[in-house]
DNA sequence: GGACTTTATTCGATATTCGAACGAAGTCCA
DNA sequence: TGGACTTCGTTCGAATATCGAATAAAGTCC
C-alpha cells in the first residue's frame, strides 16, 4: 500500500512514507518496509542526524511501549515553485512537509515568447527567494510547471501550440543560470498529478489527474510514480477527437479536438459570441458560481465531453481515482457531468471502486507538485546524502 | 533499454536479458546490469550450475578475447500452454527459449460452462504432457489464457459476459488439482501481450497489444511489465462507446460498445444478415483473403472503429508500439485501417516514433505468453532457486 | 613481435542486512 | 500491587553481497 516503488528502504522511500503519513514511528516503518528493525533503526538515526527527520514526543501505546513519533522537519530547506499558465502565473514556496508559503498569483504573458516572459518570472522568483531567506528558510531548488510539453531530460520546452518562440527553449538551464539554483521543469499537468498524489492520495498506486483550465491536460501516476510514456507526452487527452467538435480547427493543426469544445478558452470564446464578456477560465468559473445559465450549461457540456474521453481512459487504465484539477474543476456542474459520464459509460469493474473528485489541494496542486518534485530530485538531503543505497 | 525492472541483477533479470537477446555474454551482462564483473561471473556460474543457462562456444572478438556465449538451454523444463477462445482452444508446449512444440487447435465450447468444458481441456493437456514426457522433456507448469477477466490473485474467472456458469470459477485450482502441476491463469489479451513482448519487442518498455478476434481486448506492457490496473481490468477497450454502434445492445449490458461493431462476432453476424454463411472469425479472415468485398469492407470498417478508440489510448498512454494480434489482425485491411486512423488522429509527438504492426508470433502469441509466464512465475529454477536475492 | 583490448576469474576488503538478545516502557488482569 | 505479556527500540556479532584490484586468457593491430 505504499506510494513510491524505489529501492525498498532507500532514504527517499523512508522519507516518502513519513511524509505521506503512512508511517509515523520506527515500528511503522519496519512493518511497511519489511526490513529488520535494526536496519530501520540505523537508517532513521542517519536521517535524523542529517536533519531530514525529527522526533517529536511519543504516540499512543498500543498495549506496550509508546512509539517515538517521526516527522519531516520544516527545516531542511524549501523549494520555490511556479505554476505557469498562458496568461497568469502562480508562485510560492513549498516545504518538505508539503506546507506552502507566500503564494501569489499574478498575470503573466507566456505567449509573448521567452524573451519577454523570462525576466518577469526570474524577478518574481528572486523576490520570493529573498523573502524566504529573510524568514529564515533556506531555498534549495526551483520547480516549474509549464503549460505545454517539456523534455525533462534536457529541460527544454517542446513545440507548444499557441506559444510562438518557445520551441526548444532551454527553460531549465536559463532559469538555473539566472537564479543560481538547481531547477526542475515539467509539464503542468504532471506537476499537478505529483502534487495531488502526495497531498491527498499518496496511498494510491494508479491515478489520473485531469487539469481543466484554459487548456486540458492530464498527469498519470502509475505504480506510484509519474508515468511519462515513450516520448514524454503521456496523459494527453486534449487532442482526442470528439464528435461534438466536428470540424472545428484546433491549435494543434488537427480538427475536432476535445480542447476546442471543452477547454476554458473554448467556453470563454463561446460565451463571448453570446455577448457575455469573459476573459479567462477564472471568469467562467465566477459566472458559474453566480448562476449564469449559459455558462453553467457550457461547463456542464464540457464536463460531458471530458467524461466521454475519460471513459476510454478509465476502461483502459483502470485507475483507483480520477482527480479533477484546474480552475474549471472548482465548478460543481463539471465534476458532476464527468462523474455521470464515467458511471454511465465505463465497465462496472472499472468504476465500482473508482473515486472521482475535485483536487483537494485546489489551486495549489501544481505548486505543491513542482515544489515537491524539485526538493526530491534536486535536494534530496541537506548534505551529500550519506545513505549507501541512494548512490545507486 | 532493458525489459524488466526487477531487482537489478536478480536471477530472473539475468535470464530475461539472455532470453531476450539483449545480452549474450558475461561482458554484455556487466554492461547491461552495471554490476561488478566478479559479481556477474558468480551469478552466471550459479545459473549454469542450476541448469538454467548454458555456454555454447565463443562469439566474435571485438578487438580482444572472444566472449563465451550464453544461452537459455532447451532443457530446464517446459510449460504446457492453452489459449482459450469461446469456441476453440489452442494448446501446446513452450520451452524456456521461447520455442513451441506440438501446437494444436481444436474446437471447444467454453460457453457450455465449466462443468462441460473442464474435462476436455484437462484431457488435451494431459495427452500433451504425456507426449512431451515421451519426447524427453520435463513439464514444469501450465499457463492458461482465458477470454475474460481473471482475478490473478485467486485464479478465479470473474463475471465473463456470454459465458454463464464461469463467474468465480476457480479455474486455476481445479486445473492444478486435476493435472498435478502448478497452474497460472490470466486474461488472454494479457497473455498475448506478454508473448509478443518477449518474442518480438522485448526491448520496448511501453506496449499495447490488441487482440482482435471473436472479441476485442488489449494487454498493456508498462515499464517492461504487464500492467493490470487497480482491479485487474486494465486494457479493456471492448466496451468503449462508439457512435457508429448507436443503440446496439452489448453483452455487457450497456449499449453502443466497440465490440458490437468491430469484433469478429459482430462482423460474422453482419455477414450472415447479408446471406453469407460464416461461423467464427477464422471464416471472416478467409473471406477477406479470398477478396469477398462485403467482408473486406466490414473488416476495414472494424479497423477504423478500433483505430478510433486506440487513438485515445495512444495519446494518453504514449506507447512505443501498438501490436495487433488475434485472427482479424491477419487481415491486412484491418491493420491498414488502424494505422490510418492513428496517424490521422493522434498527436504527431505520439505517433512520430510509434510502431504499428501485426503480431509477429501470429496465432501463437497467446500460447507463448501463457507458457513463458507460467515458467517464470511457477518454475523459475530447476531446483529451489539458489540465488539469495530471489528470496526477497 | 610487442602494445593494447576485451573477456573472465580469483581472492581479500568493505558494506549491508539480518537475527537474537536485551532494555525500556506500558497495558492488562488477578 | 505485582507479575505476565506487548510493543518499541537499540546493541552487537554473524552471515551475505558486492566491489575492486590483481591476474590470466585470448585476440587484434600495426
Amino acid at each position: 500500500m505504499t506510494a513510491a516503488e524505489e529501492q525498498p528502504g532507500s532514504a527517499a522511500h523512508v522519507l516518502e512514507l513519513v511524509a505521506s503519513g503512512t508511517a509515523a514511528s520506527r515500528a511503522d516503518l519496519v512493518r511497511e518496509l519489511g526490513l529488520a528493525a535494526s536496519t530501520v533503526s540505523a537508517r532513521v538515526q542517519e536521517l535524523v542526524d542529517a536533519g531530514l527527520l525529527t522526533e517529536y514526543g511519543e504516540g499512543a501505546s498500543r498495549g506496550g511501549r509508546r512509539p517515538r513519533l517521526l516527522r519531516i522537519p520544516d527545516s531542511g530547506g524549501i523549494a520555490l515553485a511556479a505554476d505557469l499558465g498562458s496568461h497568469h502565473a502562480r508562485v510560492g514556496a513549498v516545504g518538505r512537509t508539503g506546507a506552502t508559503f507566500d503564494v501569489t498569483e499574478y498575470s503573466f504573458d507566456l505567449t509573448a515568447g521567452p524573451d519577454r516572459a523570462l525576466e518577469p518570472l526570474v524577478g518574481r522568483l528572486a523576490e520570493l527567494a529573498d523573502r524566504q531567506c529573510a524568514a529564515g528558510r533556506t531555498v534549495r531548488a526551483v520547480g516549474v510547471g509549464f503549460p505545454g510539453p517539456v523534455d525533462t531530460g534536457t529541460g527544454q520546452v517542446i513545440a507548444p501550440s499557441r506559444m510562438p518562440g518557445w520551441h526548444l527553449y532551454e527553460l531549465r538551464d536559463r532559469l538555473a543560470k539566472r537564479l543560481g539554483l538547481p531547477v526542475l521543469v515539467d509539464n503542468d499537468a504532471n506537476m499537478m498529478a505529483l502534487g495531488e498524489h502526495r497531498a491527498a492520495h499518496s496511498g494510491l498506486r494508479h491515478l489520473v489527474v485531469v487539469k481543466a483550465g484554459r487548456g486540458i491536460g492530464s498527469g498519470v501516476i502509475s505504480d506510484g510514480r509519474l508515468y511519462r510514456g515513450a516520448r514524454g507526452s503521456a496523459g494527453d487527452i486534449s487532442h482526442v477527437r470528439v464528435d461534438a467538435a466536428a470540424e472545428r480547427p484546433c491549435s494543434c493543426g488537427n480538427i475536432g479536438c476535445l480542447e476546442t469544445v471543452a477547454s476554458g478558452a473554448a467556453i470563454a470564446a463561446e460565451l463571448r459570441t453570446l455577448g457575455i464578456g469573459v476573459d479567462g477560465s477564472a471568469d467562467v468559473l465566477r459566472l458559474v458560481t453566480d448562476g449564469e445559465p449559459n455558462a453553467t450549461t457550457l461547463v456542464r457540456q464540457a464536463g460531458r465531453h471530458i467524461g466521454t474521453v475519460l471513459s476510454v481512459v478509465v476502461n483502459f487504465f483502470n485507475p483507483e481515482a480520477v482527480v479533477l484539477a484546474g480552475a474549471l474543476a472548482e465548478a460543481e456542474p463539471l465534476v458532476a457531468a464527468v462523474r455521470g459520464m464515467l458511471y454511465e459509460r465505463c465497465l462496472p469493474m472499472a468504476t465500482s471502486e473508482l473515486t472521482i473528485t475535485a483536487a483537494t489541494s485546489g489551486a495549489d496542486a501544481g505548486l505543491l507538485g513542482a515544489g515537491h518534485a524539485a526538493l526530491r530530485e534536486l535536494a534530496p538531503g541537506s548534505r551529500p546524502v550519506p545513505m549507501a543505497r541512494a548512490a545507486r
